[in-house]
DNA sequence: AGATATATGTACTTAGCGGTAAATAACCCT
DNA sequence: AGGGTTATTTACCGCTAAGTACATATATCT
């Protein structure tokens, strides 16, 4: 996601990081919403003015789904680092308590953008919408495949219904986006991640 | 909840109904969020004009509040009604099996509004984060009381954990207002409910 | 019938929205 | 040094937002 400076350095060079500027614009978006965030939010946030936000991002809309785009593949995300787990068990383990360790800390805003961007909003904020739920979507259909390969492997009993237990899995873990914004701590949201994992099907 | 109409009947009486405006407004609330509504969309859902709106409904806030609370009170409702269960197994089954019926109900918005209505915000709209915040937590607060009581009534067990069982329960449902959202249909929210209570502690 | 009180419809205000035109500034290349 | 190219600044556009003034309509009370 680095900034991939334009084929050769002609004209004036651009006085802002744009990596930067966009990760400001994700903390507005995390905390505020789509449709909660103004224009203005945002310049004043990245420190740029409007024609500079046009010219470098589109418009609101298309800096909003790069703010998403940047928010999944931060370092800190915990959802497809999780897949890489040896097993199921384990894919479950990391995305619970990297969500309960991640969802509420302090240093940006709680829960989770791609749950809380535009979950009810504006007519105008529908296509936005729609992306956020396929990211959603397509999360959980990713958990179901690693699920189904965590079955031949072995490590889930034969019986599961991944599908389910995919669903399931998000539904707590979307959950916990609320119990965030509600004010929950990383510990509370531990706690939750302990329970559901205790209900967690492993291979007899 | 039904309007008390003042004290006598003086002047030309209104032309439409409270309780049915109270009710198209929540529905716009519920599909748009708090931010995401205007007062065009109210209006024009509702049947009436601004200065009718703002004569019996105070202001666009307010109009939100009272919403919330019809949402709360209605018959359908799955939260409150649940509590009075016999068994805290008979609390959560109600809850979880009733929330999977309503909340992807096509005869309304999808999920529940109290999650949705005003999850990130503008400024503007920060109490009304508030108080849909305070409604969460008090749920909350309310069902781990239930649960204390289930633990003295002997059908939960003695080492019961009754907070945290609360607060998981509690981030089940929220996260099925998230999947009804994503476009889960009931059933789908049944099979969460059911993984849910598969889990769920009896007395031994 | 007339006074009083409340509701309605139209038209308005102020403020902020997302987005842009045009002039100017800063860089590279020849 | 000068032309080409891009970024920044300031000022603006048309539109919609929430909220209201005011005249009019419809009821009850005396």
């Amino acid at each position: 996601m680095s900034a991939v400076s334009s084929t050769v350095n002609v004209g004036r060079p651009r006085a802002f990081d744009m990596d930067t500027a966009l990760e400001k614009a994700l903390e507005v978006f995390w905390r505020k919403g789509y449709d909660g965030t103004s224009l203005s939010d945002l310049t004043e946030a990245m420190g740029i003015n409007k024609p500079s936000l046009y010219a470098a991002f589109g418009n609101k809309e298309q800096l909003f789904l790069k703010a998403i785009e940047l928010y999944e593949s931060r370092p800190c995300s915990f959802f497809l680092p999780a897949l890489e787990k040896p097993t199921a068990y384990q894919v479950a383990e990391h995305m619970l308590y990297g969500a309960a360790m991640n969802m509420a800390d302090s240093n940006h805003p709680q829960g989770c953008v791609v749950v809380q961007g535009a979950l009810s909003c504006s007519e105008a904020a529908a296509s936005v919408k729609e992306a956020l739920i396929n990211r959603r979507v397509e999360g959980e259909q990713k958990l179901k495949v690693r699920f189904d390969q965590a079955k031949t492997d072995g490590d889930l009993p034969p019986g599961t219904d991944t599908g389910v237990l995919a669903r399931y899995l998000l539904t707590v873990l979307q959950g916990m986006a609320i119990q965030a914004n509600n004010g929950a701590c990383s510990e509370q949201l531990r706690q939750v991640a302990q329970m559901t994992l205790q209900a967690f099907p492993r291979a007899g």
